[in-house]
DNA sequence: GCACCTACCTAACGTTTGTTAGGTTGGCGG
DNA sequence: CCGCCAACCTAACAAACGTTAGGTAGGTGC
């Protein structure tokens, strides 16, 4: 039922799933879904955190295997991956998130937003590993654009097309590295 | 009356936007919407393929500003320069567009898809001429990319903060660049 | 076999939505 | 001064929405 509603997320956002559509989606009639949620909101709120917690895990996973003898581009490019599985590979509770985030009541994204931030820090904490001669106060400038590259891949990455996800994985981090090198470069010789 | 549909598309999606809401904000009544429009649909496509042309003009006003002669990487950083301004400098239209586009009726995108399809060739065409080198099968991934990095700056760009819209047209024209750049000195040694 | 609980259904409620038919106003052309 | 038309209004319509009250089927524990 949530994997039900997260799709229907996706396709539609917020305001344009009915409930009655994912009721019928998995087979009951609408008012069926007041038993396990206490409302629309309510069940949206648990979309959008397991959406955030499967790039919470794969987070953390790739921490766990990874601990900090590899060189740190490849860390950073496992990072990229596993954020990149969690939008493809495990249903669609991140795509949703991603997607249709910003087309949920106010209240809603407020109840989601630590979450949230929770893995924002966590990004930070690895590129301030990953490019440490970067100024810190550029830091959450250069996630973003790194977000903005991973994020928007769903509106037009197809994970069976010519290009792997290893594959996007690595043009991503590529592109994202020597760019902000060379944005370095360029304001120190000034 | 299409600035007031763009501001609520920006901040609401397209179901949540209600015509009893933009009616009220010009202060006129939901009913009268009609007498301009023929439905919702309509309107909103409208305000859609306004946000195209301001992408378009702004397009081509650089065009015919730059003919040719200077260096191919100022020539595409007053490219980037002139997405921004659309996105931040001329209303809501161009902003609604790229941030509810995908909130609304399919109907209604299959309308203004070929609008967005010819704006997006003449991105094809600019990058194939500043960066010849590139795989032309690569282009559309590397505009994409472009895209992306421009595009979600709405979510966190604030013109009146430290950083200008100069500045920032500048960062993402030399990230994308000297990304790109790597990509294919990679490519070329295996 | 009785009580109980979970999971569902039916049927409706009040509200809001896009939309429409018909009426009113004010200004402009002749 | 009359006719006309654009711009607006009022008032309602059917449909769809989230939500709720009350009822039913089936399984479990005692």
């Amino acid at each position: 039922m949530l994997d039900a509603a997260a799709e229907r997320l996706v396709a539609q956002g917020y305001t344009a799933t009915t409930l009655r559509e994912i009721a019928a989606d998995i087979g009951i009639k609408a008012g069926s879904i007041y038993h396990h949620f206490e409302s629309k909101e309510d069940l949206f709120i648990e979309v959008f955190s397991s959406g955030i917690e499967v790039m919470v895990d794969a987070f953390g996973d790739v921490d766990a295997s990874m601990n900090g003898c590899d060189p740190e581009s490849d860390r950073l490019e496992a990072h990229v991956r596993a954020h990149l599985g969690a939008l493809f590979e495990h249903g669609s509770f991140t795509a949703a998130h991603v997607t249709a985030f910003f087309t949920a009541p106010e209240e809603l994204r407020s109840a989601i937003v630590p979450l949230r931030d929770d893995y924002e820090h966590r990004w930070n904490a690895l590129l301030a590993d990953v490019l440490p001669e970067l100024d810190t106060a550029r830091l959450p400038i250069a996630r973003l654009f790194l977000f903005g590259a991973m994020n928007t891949t769903i509106e037009w990455f197809d994970p069976s097309g010519d290009l792997s996800l290893d594959g996007l994985a690595n043009l991503i981090t590529v592109q994202f590295l020597e760019g902000v090198h060379a944005l370095n470069l360029q304001r120190s010789s000034r």
